[in-house]
DNA sequence: CTTCTTGTTACTGA
DNA sequence: ATCAGTAACAAGAA
């Protein structure tokens, strides 16, 4: 599931990777992904300035007016390749992690140096989309604070978790709050705070709170630095899994022994969402 | 066959 | 107006 850790690695390689670059054709295989109808006609003669992030949505700078707007949901991947990776002699190369285009690569874009730009999506639930700078604000404007970004500070913490009456994992997963959290982190957040995903947000202490919002910083950047977690589907801008799986300590370990105390892993159903914690650990 | 998976939003109600 | 809670969506794995 790419949550702020994974798609942030996806945007800084493909920032690396595709800028500038001229693109000659656009080919849609499945329209409902797209919008709107002239989204490959807009795309055709055009290039990518610049490739930012807001949470979860990935922004690519048109140099031709607008932004193309880009949401993987649960298993979108954004995959890039050069020419030389993908034909030699043209026979798709084995041993590069995935041959493409695949039966899930809705949308390929085709660079002037012969690159592509693959989007796939097993479930069809993510989509690209192109914008003007008004409708662009305009979904911006129901983004919470980016959490790795200066203007998350623990005063305006303290502030946002005033006067709550949710619980605490519907609160780290409301994009309008702090934007980029989904399940896999909002469980490891507070395992690590020693937090139990139900309690009321406005029963947390103080000395609970600065816990959790340190642990979001800190969680979320050492995810980073291990380009994301893969599950099943998540790939980074070159097709390759990320490793922070290897430091996930409750998510999906159900049944297992908690690494801090050795009490059993427990799973319930927190908003609907699969929700993993420890019951001696966290209070 | 049923059940399970999640990010986001529409909708309902307070 | 604001906040909270739930169903729905999609499609494949088990």
């Amino acid at each position: 599931m790419p949550e702020l850790p994974e798609v942030e690695t996806v945007r800084t390689d493909l920032k690396r990777k595709l800028l500038n670059k001229r693109i000659k054709e656009v080919e849609v295989r499945l329209p409902k992904i797209v919008r709107p109808k002239n989204f490959a006609a807009t795309l055709t003669q055009n290039s990518f300035v610049d490739v930012t992030r807001r949470g979860k949505l990935i922004i690519f700078h048109l140099k031709k007016k607008g932004f193309m707007l880009v949401h993987l949901k649960m298993t979108g991947q954004l995959v890039f390749r050069d020419h030389d990776q993908f034909t030699v002699g043209g026979h798709s190369q084995k041993g590069m992690g995935m041959d493409l285009p695949n039966k899930y690569s809705h949308v390929i874009f085709k660079f002037e140096d012969e690159s592509q730009l693959f989007f796939n999506d097993l479930r069809q639930f993510g989509y690209l989309k192109i914008v003007n700078q008004t409708e662009l604000n305009k979904v911006l404007a129901k983004f919470g604070v980016e959490p790795l970004e200066p203007e998350f500070t623990p005063e305006k913490w303290q502030k946002l978790t005033e006067n709550r009456r949710t619980n605490i994992k519907a609160f780290l997963l409301n994009q309008a709050v702090v934007t980029g959290i989904g399940n896999i982190y909002a469980d490891e957040v507070l395992f690590a705070s020693h937090v139990l995903p139900t309690r009321t947000v406005n029963t947390l202490t103080t000395r609970e709170k600065t816990a959790i919002y340190k642990n979001i910083r800190l969680i979320l950047q050492k995810a980073i630095d291990h380009r994301g977690t893969t599950f099943n589907d998540y790939v980074d801008g070159d097709g390759k899994k990320g490793s922070f799986i290897q430091f996930l300590k409750v998510f999906h370990k159900n049944g297992e022994p908690c690494p801090d105390c050795g009490a059993i892993i427990q799973k319930t159903r927190v908003v609907g969402r699969g929700t993993h914690f420890c019951k001696n650990c966290q209070v």
